[in-house]
Formats: C-alpha cells, sequence, structure tokens
DNA sequence: AAACTTAATCCGTTTTTCCGGATATAGCAA
DNA sequence: TTGCTATATCCGGAAAAACGGATTAAGTTT
C-alpha cells in the first residue's frame, strides 16, 4: 500500500492516537501500555504492529520485553505530524485520563 | 464521533488526499474533481461529504454548482495538518499526474 | 527440563468503510 | 411546462478493518 496511506490509515484510530500519546512521554513496553489503556493483550500488539508497519513507532527488544517508542528522524513526513500530534493529543480528554493512569501506575509498581 | 478521530479519518483515504491536492490549486466544482480524478459522480460526491464533514473543506453554492476549498483558518489542528499536507502532496506522484490533468482540462475547455 | 512470562500471530466473527448505479432534489434553459 | 444539468443521497453488495480468545514462539527462572 502506498506508504502515505498507510501513515494516514494508522492515524485513523482512537487507541492508536492514545498510544501515541502516552509515547510522547517516553518509551514504553506493551504491558505498560496494556494496563494503562485496558486493552486485551492480542488487541495491544496489533494497534502497535500497525503503527510500527506505518512507521510511526519502533520497538527495542530486551529479552521478552518489547518497547516501543516515536520514531523521530526517520522522516520529515512522519516528524511533522508527530510534531502536530504532541502539540494538539496531550490536551485531550483522553490523553490527560491516561498520562493520570500513567503516574497511578509507576507509583503502584514502584519503579521509574 | 470524536473530532479529531473524524479528521484523522477522513485523511486516510487515496481519492480524498488527491482531492486536497487539488483544492491547494484553489476552490474547484465537483464536476472538475470527478473529470480531473476520473470518479464516478456518486464516489465525488461521496468523498467530499466526508471531508466537509471533518471540516477539511467548506462549499460555497452558486446555483446548480457547488465549489469546494481547504477550511483555513477554522481551526488549529487543521491549519497545521493541511499545511504539512501542502508541503507533501503535491511532489507525489498522484500530486504531479493530478496537476497536469488539471491543466489539460482547463485548455481544453479554454476558461480559467 | 518444566513452569512461567511477554508478546506476536492466527482465526472466525463483527463492524466499518467503500463502491457505484439508481433515484431524488434543485436550479437553469427552452 | 418540459427537459437538461449539477449534485446529494439511497441502497445492496463487496472489501477492509477491528476485535479478542486461542495458539505459538521465544526468553527467563527454578
Amino acid at each position: 500500500m502506498n506508504k502515505k496511506i498507510k501513515l494516514f490509515k494508522a492515524l485513523a484510530h482512537q487507541t492508536r492516537l492514545q498510544i501515541l500519546c502516552l509515547l510522547l512521554e517516553g518509551e514504553m513496553c506493551v504491558c505498560k501500555i496494556m494496563a494503562i489503556l485496558e486493552l486485551p493483550q492480542s488487541t495491544a500488539s496489533r494497534h502497535l504492529g500497525i503503527l510500527k508497519n506505518a512507521r510511526l513507532v519502533e520497538d527495542r527488544r530486551d529479552g521478552t520485553w518489547a518497547h516501543y517508542s516515536l520514531a523521530k528522524g526517520q522522516n520529515a513526513l512522519t516528524d511533522q505530524l508527530l510534531a502536530v500530534l504532541g502539540e494538539h493529543l496531550p490536551q485531550t480528554r483522553e490523553g490527560v485520563r491516561d498520562r493520570q493512569r500513567l503516574l497511578d501506575i509507576l507509583q503502584k509498581r514502584n519503579c521509574a
């Protein structure tokens, strides 16, 4: 499929925008994203796969863990879109709520 | 539906990106878009309706004609996205081809 | 090795989107 | 009025996307 279309299709889903919004805070593993967004494991993994396939995120493997982060600096269009999203997503209702849940989970687990 | 999601869903289709790319050249009526993109009338109208519903374009009526144009200055997110698109779409293979077809049609019809 | 953990993929089902001919609406022209 | 043009909407079917439990794969721990 056309690269640009794949990119915009990847952005056209509530859950995936929420994942990108979380990743604005930094690298995150699949299990944390599942916990914060209350997603079944297969659903979280599938959405991350779509984002990765669209080159919006990239993953780093560490044993059984997969850490995802925003794919900045790879492509001008992607960078510009991520910048625009970074300006608007955190303000949304979902953005604020999800960031609070991230804090809650970090506290409970007592880790960075 | 969520406003932002509707916006990104509207962008997630090849034909609609082509329409936006054409509108970067200025206001355009439905029949010209049909002709350039070789779309059935109902298909062209439907895609324009989706773009309008997402507040990416707006229409101006003049008798039986409907003239569509980019909806700039209405919303910060939309403006930023249109700016990004304006920077990237015209360079694409489809963008170049469609602009040429626009010129061809303007010549044939011998009008501005 | 056996048990456990993390994550990707598979698969059948549901939901959403897309398509375009047919129809409806409204303005214009003869 | 009658006919013509431009556009929107309707409708039934096709295609694509999303869903989540089940399975698989790979790494870790005991």
